[in-house]
DNA sequence: TACGCCATGTTTTTT
DNA sequence: ACATGGCGTA
């Protein structure tokens, strides 16, 4: 019972009442972790639940793992048992155990948004629409936003409100991807991050044996980061736990950030009416921080209307307060954040690990990461492009789901002429196309090629089919590390990449080593009782990049998101980046309208430090190569100025817009005698027909000689000649603005006029 | 079909 | 600055 002793008041409350619905309003720097943690040790140790029986949810793996390690220290080994992880990991495991009441096989495929994203890109092509009108990502929101509000594809058709607000996005063949794109990916036997969660409400809804089953497991169920579930996450735990109905969520609204993901506050008030049983607990006092850092957090909240009454405060010391930098521009900056880094370490006995450098987009951790190599201070960047996001490392894992998988479409795309093989895209539009005009799998287009696509193409995808079967055998008959190792060498992938002596080639040849490196690492760890190569990919498909650490160096520097940030804390904290249009984002304030999101957001910056806070912003920073101008952030203005102390050793040139800084010596001279030399072509910019509004690709089978065609790049023009001799059918046009061109009659985009 | 040149768009955050 | 994609050429 000792642990228990640490506790406050409201925290013990939180910890020992177990039964019944519980929400728990933590403010930052609470302790809310050390309650969920101690809630679950009680229930295990106190109240002899079987961890078997007790289900905790958080939004990261992080954070998951780093909560089992701290119940493991009260509980011992005891805790191997407890079902915890992100919703994506529990319930893509449960559909994985129930996935044929679905029609889907166990073995599914999870497409990353990379994947969704180029389905959707194939799915806009093939219906001949612009791309950029139906960008993949506005479009992948948008399903992404009807999946969580656990609107189906049906529904959405069905429903003319959906069709009055696609149709004023100029948007209206929104529903007919929607259904396409659900279509194309149960045919691939695959699901995308939504998909984890709608499937789960489905299986729930129609499967009542499998909920009554679940319900009766999971017979205490908590929720970490209340505040950030959205409807479909909400509802699955609701229902998870209304036959127990013990569940205790814990969360902080003023901490509530990824709105844009679906999150949904209205939870809060909605968990609230579900339970009318509800215990509320506050927990106000915050241990984590100086008590100028907890009031300018607070001065900057209260500023939000939208926000559950709770007032946050500290028993800690006054501190020190918030310094605020003006630099010229944005690695001028990293040149402060380093200096005073360094100024930090040497004069109070810092070490690298007691700061953390934030920023609203990952693309600043550029500037931030040069400065801090230059003068030497470990580093380390979390998020941005992660390992499994690299091109080699994405090639082999095709290989290896492919093979596991063979209805995947993106891997099958990604693969098939990889290393070249001699098939194109028109032979693979033409496989694709063949396997769902006949209504079959990919699989068997592929294994009878000869029937669906004679010629030349169809020799090289038969030494590609014998190749996937021989992976296929190794798969089984081997673990997942010989398996690995065995397609990444066959395939031919590590050959090439091997040939490649750049830097660059090098650096990507030992990605591929790395991971091998990992599977094998997988296949070595006692725990793992299933160690096929299925196995890994289920295992990884939903861990991001926080999985790398490296335990041999630990004091590093911490670059990361505010996003990524939340639930951590540092002793010394920089928020770089303040400026209008960055932060608050100019594509949130635009698109969404919410200022207040942004301004939690910068909250949840303030609250992650302990002792010192750093704002800084830069007067001209670069965007896609170009110098612009910054103004200040109005965030800046919003902190109650008492708590700022304006440090004016730095900033006091004014930007020179237009060019590099430093003095112009004979190297800049010369690159700016070499950008005007090269500015002096004048490039005449391609005046490109406008197609019109409607322009609608006809089909193009029965083009004659003589026909009047519209081109959404050339314009009008008249068909002069037919090639058919070829492969592919080519057409001669001479168009009015731009002569003679030969279309590809297979890709061109062409409307028939008459 | 493969390769190289050039025009174009991109950056908000994450499972 | 950088990646992508279309188009022309071999």
């Amino acid at each position: 019972m000792d642990y228990l002793s640490t506790l406050n008041e409201p925290q013990y409350e939180g910890v020992v009442n177990t039964e019944g619905p519980a929400m728990i309003i933590a403010g930052a720097g609470s302790g809310k972790t050390r309650v969920l943690t101690y809630r679950i040790a009680y229930l295990i140790k106190e109240k002899g639940i079987d961890p078997f029986n007790i289900l905790s949810l958080t939004f990261t793996n992080k954070a998951a793992r780093e909560m089992r390690e701290r119940i493991e220290r009260v509980v011992g080994l005891n805790a191997r048992n407890l079902w915890m992880g992100t919703f994506h990991s529990v319930f893509a495991r449960i559909l994985r155990s129930e996935a044929d009441r679905l029609g889907y096989p166990s073995n599914f495929t999870i497409y990353d948004s990379d994947d969704s994203k180029s389905l959707i890109k194939t799915i806009v092509k093939e219906f001949g629409l612009d791309d950029k009108v139906y960008k993949p990502n506005v479009v992948l929101n948008r399903i992404s936003s009807a999946k969580n509000r656990l609107v189906s594809w049906e529904e959405y058709l069905a429903n003319p409100l959906y069709e009055a607000d696609d149709a004023a996005a100029q948007k209206p063949e929104m529903g007919r991807i929607y259904k396409a794109y659900c279509q194309r990916c149960f045919k691939a036997n695959a699901m995308d991050f939504d998909d984890l969660l709608f499937n789960t409400n489905v299986l729930f809804r129609d499967h009542v044996d499998v909920l009554n089953k679940y319900q009766h497991r999971f017979k205490y169920v908590l929720v970490d980061e209340f505040q950030d579930t959205n409807v479909s996450q909400y509802l699955i735990t609701k229902k998870l736990s209304s036959v127990s109905q013990n569940i205790a969520v814990v969360g902080d609204d003023a901490q509530s950030i990824y709105a844009f993901r679906g999150a949904n506050i209205e939870n809060i008030l909605n968990f609230e009416k579900d339970f009318p049983d509800l215990r509320v607990i506050k927990l106000e006092q915050n241990y984590r921080s100086t008590q100028n850092i907890v009031k300018a957090a607070n001065s900057v909240i209260a500023r939000n209307k939208g926000q559950l009454k709770k007032s946050v405060w500290t028993a800690n010391d006054e501190g020190n307060r918030i310094e605020l930098i003006k630099s010229i521009s944005d690695n001028e900056e990293g040149r402060f954040v380093s200096s005073a880094i360094f100024e930090q370490k040497t004069q109070n006995n810092y070490q690298n690990r007691d700061f953390a450098v934030l920023y609203r987009t990952n693309s600043q951790s550029r500037a931030i990461e040069e400065a801090l190599r230059k003068s030497g201070i470990a580093y380390k960047i979390y998020g941005g492009l992660s390992f499994y996001q690299r091109k080699e490392i994405k090639d082999l894992m095709a290989y290896l789901r492919f093979a596991i998988n063979t209805a995947d479409e993106q891997s099958f795309r990604r693969i098939i002429n990889l290393p070249k093989r001699g098939i194109g895209t028109t032979s693979v539009e033409k496989m694709v196309v063949a396997a769902f005009e006949h209504d079959i799998p990919l699989w068997e287009v592929l294994t009878n090629i000869q029937a669906f696509l004679p010629g030349r193409a169809a020799n090289a995808v038969e030494q590609f089919v014998t190749l996937v079967k021989s992976f296929q055998i190794s798969i089984e008959t081997k673990d997942a590390y010989e398996a690995a190792s065995h397609i990444a060498k066959n395939s031919g992938l590590l050959k090439e990449l091997y040939a490649d002596k750049t830097v660059e080639g090098l650096n990507r040849y030992e990605n591929v080593q790395e991971l091998l490196n990992a599977i094998k690492e997988f296949v070595d760890t006692p725990d793992v009782e299933d160690k096929s190569l299925g196995a890994f990919l289920q295992d990884i498909a939903l861990l991001t990049d926080a999985d790398n650490e490296d335990p041999e160096d630990t004091d590093f520097v911490s670059l990361m998101t505010i996003h990524s940030s939340k639930g951590l804390e540092f002793k010394n904290v920089f928020v770089v980046g303040l400026e209008e249009d960055l932060f608050p984002s100019q594509m949130m304030m635009s698109s969404r309208a919410d200022l207040e999101e942004e301004r939690r957001l910068f909250y949840v910056a303030i609250t992650r430090a302990q002792e010192n806070l750093y704002f800084s912003y830069a007067l001209s920073r670069y965007r896609f190569g170009r110098l612009i101008n910054c103004e200040p952030s109005r965030f800046i203005e919003e902190v109650d100025p008492s708590f700022i102390f304006v440090n004016t050793r730095y900033g006091s040139r004014e930007p020179q817009l237009g060019r590099r800084e430093g003095p112009p010596g004979v190297t800049s001279n010369f690159a700016r005698n070499l950008m005007a030399s090269k500015k002096a072509v004048p490039k005449k910019p391609p005046q490109y027909h406008k197609p019109s509004a409607d322009f609608r690709p006809s089909d193009t089978s029965n083009l004659q000689e003589g026909m009047k065609v519209e081109h959404p790049k050339f314009g009008f023009g008249k068909v002069h000649k037919m090639d058919t001799s070829g492969a592919n059918k080519k057409a001669k046009v001479i168009f009015e603005d731009f002569g003679e061109k030969t279309l590809l009659l297979s890709f061109a985009k062409l409307r028939i006029v008459e």
